[in-house]
DNA sequence: CACCATACGGAGGCCCCCTCCGCTTTGCAA
DNA sequence: TTGCAAAGCGGAGGGGGCCTCCGTATGGTG
């Protein structure tokens, strides 16, 4: 149903793909207990691998990031296929958005990363972003369809602002939702036609 | 006009008084070329300082940041009330923030900042916060008394949003300013009654 | 002018990034 | 089973940033 599956590059040998998996465990974990500017080398000793290994299968700081999004990634874009089975247009699009904003709420700096990340332009994240596209602009389109979201609306400006709401450090759940809640009327049309001139 | 003048810690003797001068000038400039995470030893080299100097007077990079943010922040605050006092209410707002938008993308790493750092709670930020908010909640008020703006919207959850827009790395400016509208938009009251029921 | 509070500056300890290379392991083929 | 090359391992070490500490210099006051 997600349209490309995201690359990986799991090793084969045994003892690689052991350490493989040792290491992207470790950096999920560590990631979300102290941010994404861990050190490197914590994260290859808690792997139990040394420092050298972690850099030969991962380049840099950003590999390692790829590696961990993955599962996070196609998560996100399952949920928004669920969404249209399940729920009218409006309100699939907005149960992703809201759930796009509370997954990040519970990974904070993953998901900070994860929305500069989409904007960044390696292979990686280049088919990342294409996947999120599609399964947005499904929701989106289905939504304008409909008369509920203004026509003229791109699927960037939205994700860009719902991706804005949680770069904000410390948000609470609530201020999150709220914020959603804004755009969200921003969203809709002006219901009784054109708004009021402004100027 | 502004309320509250923010605390400088600018020293008395002559010498010092002079560092203090070359490392907030070498900060601003080395800050803006570079972003806000250039080595403090190359601030304190640019300034002709040794890096004792730069640390004695500002204890880690934050209070440095603070040196540099003063005149900016002023001039923000300054800003609302220059609108408040030549625009209709919503225009005001809504200049403001465009003003506040425009800034960021001049000023990209610096505004980032500038926005996390309204979330924190040192002295000198909670000035500057106060600052922020009393000139917007002054333009606010105004815009919801004229009921082109929800009466239960809260300053905090605009300048968030609207700080949001300024967050992602390479926002074009025209795109921030759709995104500005869209936000705009979510401001204001349905203008035919409820929103439509979304469950 | 003399004195001392104040300020200067850079060496050094610590940690992190990343590279390089000699040693070890794996898995295939005979 | 055994041999062996390719693949993988890991940590020492160079480079650099953060921040502290302390011996030296200096402004400004009596």
């Amino acid at each position: 149903m997600a349209p490309t599956p995201l690359p990986t590059t799991r090793p084969t040998r045994a003892d690689a793909a052991r350490n493989y998996d040792l290491l992207v465990t470790a950096a999920r974990q560590t990631f979300a207990e102290h941010g994404t500017d861990t050190s490197l080398e914590e994260i290859a000793r808690r792997a139990g691998v040394g420092i050298g290994t972690l850099y030969r299968r991962f380049p840099n700081r950003t590999a390692l990031l790829e590696a961990v999004y993955v599962d996070e990634i196609q998560s996100v874009c399952d949920r928004a296929y669920d969404f249209d089975r399940e729920l009218p247009p409006f309100e699939a699009l907005a149960a992703w958005l809201r759930s796009f904003v509370g997954y990040g709420l519970s990974k904070k700096t993953l998901a900070v990363e994860l929305m500069e990340a989409l904007g960044k332009d390696s292979a990686f994240f280049k088919t990342c972003k294409a996947n999120v596209v599609e399964a947005g602009q499904l929701l989106l389109d289905k939504a304008k369809a409909t008369g509920e979201v203004r026509a003229e609306l791109k699927l960037e400006d939205v994700m860009r602002l719902v991706g804005g709401i949680n770069m904000a450090r410390d948000t609470e759940p609530e201020q999150a939702m709220r914020l959603l809640d804004i755009v969200l009327c921003g969203l809709r049309p002006a219901a009784s036609g054109p708004r009021p001139a402004t100027d």
